[in-house]
DNA sequence: TGTACATCAGTGAACGCGCGTTCACTGATGTAC
DNA sequence: TGTACATCAGTGAACGCGCGTTCACTGATGTAC
């Protein structure tokens, strides 16, 4: 038993380490662009191995989109108490998460490939871009209701804008003109995001 | 004299079309995706004679992209008077193109390649984001001004606001999640959004 | 008018290269007895 | 303890294929005289 766990433990490392490579190397450069030899090289085994671990090139990136999606989907963040700074958390973590070089990349990546990667595309879009839509309006129903907001109507409108604006000051830069904006300032962007959204959204009173 | 134009108009014909393919074939399945082969045979010609007429597969995609370009520059639309219907004719205009399949296609296959077509998006940048910032905030500036808004040091976070939400309804769904919005929906989509942004931006007197 | 030649758009077939994948093999680490 | 054998992670080298690009050639359309 115990080198049946050896092994287990020696071709989950090898496994990983392939995995950590190729997040890395499709990120930076897309799926197409490393080759299969680049891709063994940086995880420091040969190509053959890479068929050992994988059936072929294509579940590597699969594996890599779907530890991506999980992490994501379990860093559901530390939540505050009061409902506004809630909200604000939750914009804070999308627009770090929209921010991160590597998650920028792999999305990159996703879009790239259209045929093979439309079931890895459906896969963002349920696990990624469908977990934060509803948080979004949860948190935003909560928030007006607070406020005795007439808008509740308007939740998803709401939404819309806030993650709207957040979009287009991190991901839509990133992914099109490949221009990484500067994550020390990110919390500054949220708040000032965050204060215009307030004063179409929270009635003043 | 009248047979060099005419083997001009031939030559020209015979450019357009490997153009006109290109820009249909690169704009469905990505750069890569595309062959020489696949790409002559639907522009009707042989492999060889793409090389008459460009130098490499790239400059082909190349010149797709500055035609596209250029299409929108110079598609500076039709001007309504009063600097309310001018913003509205501006974010149509914005929520149409970013609709528009064959444009997205494009983006996409920009997107999709690093290396070489950073030059592209260089161009996408400067010509063609760069342009409606510039639109934005120019017609934004002027309604602020016409209802003697407080806020005319906001104008970029006006417009920001504005663009995002048309954004998240338009591209982002078709670039990472290939769904096609309704093109019949986008006057109402805009509208709204234009309306929800103008109780923020717009004093109600 | 007729004939030899020049020009040039266009092409089919071949070339070379890179890549994903597979194969036959190695060697380390165990077990059987 | 020693020896023959089993297991299996790992590999170098080769295979095949597709693709971008080029080459030698064709044939239509003109000009020179």
């Amino acid at each position: 038993v115990s080198l049946q766990a050896f092994r287990e433990t020696q071709a989950q490392s090898k496994r990983s380490a392939i995995m950590q490579a190729a997040s890395r190397l499709f990120a930076e450069h897309g799926f197409r662009e490393v080759s299969t030899a680049a891709l063994a090289a940086a995880a420091g085994v040969s190509t053959a191995t890479l068929y050992r671990y994988f059936p072929d090139k294509e579940s590597i990136f699969g594996a890599v989109i779907d530890e991506l999606v999980s992490d994501v989907i379990q860093t559901r963040a530390v939540r505050s108490e009061d409902s506004e700074n809630r909200l604000r958390d939750l914009a804070l973590r999308y627009a770090d998460l929209l921010s991160d070089p590597l998650v920028v990349g792999l999305i990159r990546a996703v879009v790239a490939d259209r045929g093979n990667s439309s079931a890895f595309g459906e896969r963002l879009e349920t696990q990624g871009n469908g977990i934060f839509e509803k948080e979004f309006e949860t948190e935003i129903r909560a928030l007006l209701k607070a406020h005795n907001s007439p808008e509740l109507d308007h939740v998803s409108q709401a939404s819309r804008e806030l993650r709207g604006v957040l979009e287009h000051n991190t991901l839509l830069p990133e992914l099109l003109f490949h221009v990484q904006p500067d994550r020390g300032e990110l919390p500054a962007m949220v708040d000032q995001a965050l204060d215009s959204w307030s004063r179409r959204w929270i009635p003043s009173s």
